[in-house]
DNA sequence: AATCTCATTTTGTGATCACATTTTCAGAAA
DNA sequence: TTTCTGAAAATGTGATCACAAAATGAGATT
């Protein structure tokens, strides 16, 4: 049983065991470094993270209950198969959710807020000339959840982040066969539009963003990498 | 530390002691059995379960990931408050996601299904005219997840049932102090839509049916409610 | 060469225990 | 009466172990 390897992750002082456990593994499932279908041990990740099993299955629990993972009837765990129907699924529900989300948080960005928005997406710039995929792909995240969590009662990130993550598999697999980077995103449209605070206009071009970002794969090249992964 | 009582719940052959301590907790939270800002322990629970800490920590656990408790810093163990602005927040959420997702049912419903629904419709009645709350509301989530759920592919089930977890606590509260049930729903106008295929007039009837119902407590009143739970 | 059998190994599960932190609360001090 | 103090109790954490089920793989059989 081969344990998938680890994004390294910093452990904050006092950090329980479990909780770097869950952080890391998330963000490893996040950025795509699990392949679908790759079972995982309990044991084997213990081993890679230098604990033992009860924190790591405490973590691989709570994986699967925002669809990160799966616990087969037959005890295996493994990530998520993805097929194009549960791909545009996931699309579409990236769409209602985070157009949701961001229409509900246009009232509450402050003009500050907004300026730290253009500098994240700024960064984003940055790292595709650096042809860091990864850390592309992580400033992307940020755009959108500073977005989101300016609404500070907000109750959605937590699932849109459970869509994230069950979309990061197929995403790993994405970035390994594109060569060149995409940099068509709707960031500057949905950055006049909160400027405006025109609440359609920025669901709008977060819709944009997602259908023509991601959700841009039609069911064919979705095939094809979902081909590539088994 | 007074543990809440917890509805019984069958155990089926070959279900895991974790498996089951999710599931109970789940329900109990699920239909308003725990007051919100009520603390609980993992060893209370697993004496509570006749079980031990290992298997109950890892349901707590995943219940925090999909928001019905509340590790907190000093690592209590808690239910969520609800404040008026948080509560129309899930509200505005069971919106949005239940119209996608009952819009995207729709051309997935055999008449036969549907059939199911309207017998699940009647069952509703029959429990609110016996005088049952819990069963009425047992009752009215299948009605809501046996729409959603005629979708194969469908992704968004989890997520709403996280929502409605969410609202469980104050859900108990009021269900305390209500003393004639509402019988006012759309169910019958859902059902009608969903027999003539009109994907928008089905999401209508949702929203209509969640605005009007749980929804329906205007600020005032839940603030009325949070007030008795304190 | 393909399939079957069975012993070995691997793996998830759940109970238990030691430890450190937090909470509780009785008694002293102001 | 109120506040402070410190010892005892309660609690979350994480490592370990025994157990049962599942997976593995070598050797036998067809």
């Amino acid at each position: 049983m081969k344990t998938p390897s680890l994004p390294l992750l910093e452990r904050p002082e006092g950090m329980t065991t479990h909780d770097y456990a869950f952080a890391r593994l998330r963000q490893a499932i996040m950025v795509g470094s699990f392949r679908p279908g790759t079972s995982v041990t309990i044991r084997g990740l213990a081993e890679a993270l230098e604990s033992s099993p009860t924190p790591v299955r405490e973590a691989l629990r709570q994986l699967t209950s925002i669809g990160a993972l799966q616990f087969l009837e037959n005890r295996r765990i493994v990530v998520p198969r993805i097929t194009p129907a549960r791909f545009e699924e996931l699309i579409s529900l990236r769409i209602a959710l985070e157009s949701h989300a961001a229409r509900r948080a246009v009232a509450h960005l402050s003009e500050r807020q907004i300026e730290r928005i253009v500098a994240i997406d700024d960064s984003i710039e940055d790292e595709i000339r650096r042809g860091d995929q990864a850390a592309a792909l992580i400033a992307n995240q940020a755009f959108h959840r500073t977005i989101y969590t300016a609404n500070p009662d907000q109750i959605v990130m937590p699932l849109i982040e459970s869509v994230w993550l069950q979309l990061g598999p197929i995403l790993g697999i994405a970035m390994e066969h594109v060569t060149e980077l995409y940099v068509v995103d709707r960031h500057r449209e949905a950055i006049e539009a909160l400027r405006r605070r025109d609440e359609d206009a920025v669901a709008d071009a977060i819709a944009a963003d997602i259908r023509e970002g991601i959700g841009g794969f039609d069911q064919q090249a979705v095939a094809r990498l979902l081909k590539l992964a088994a």
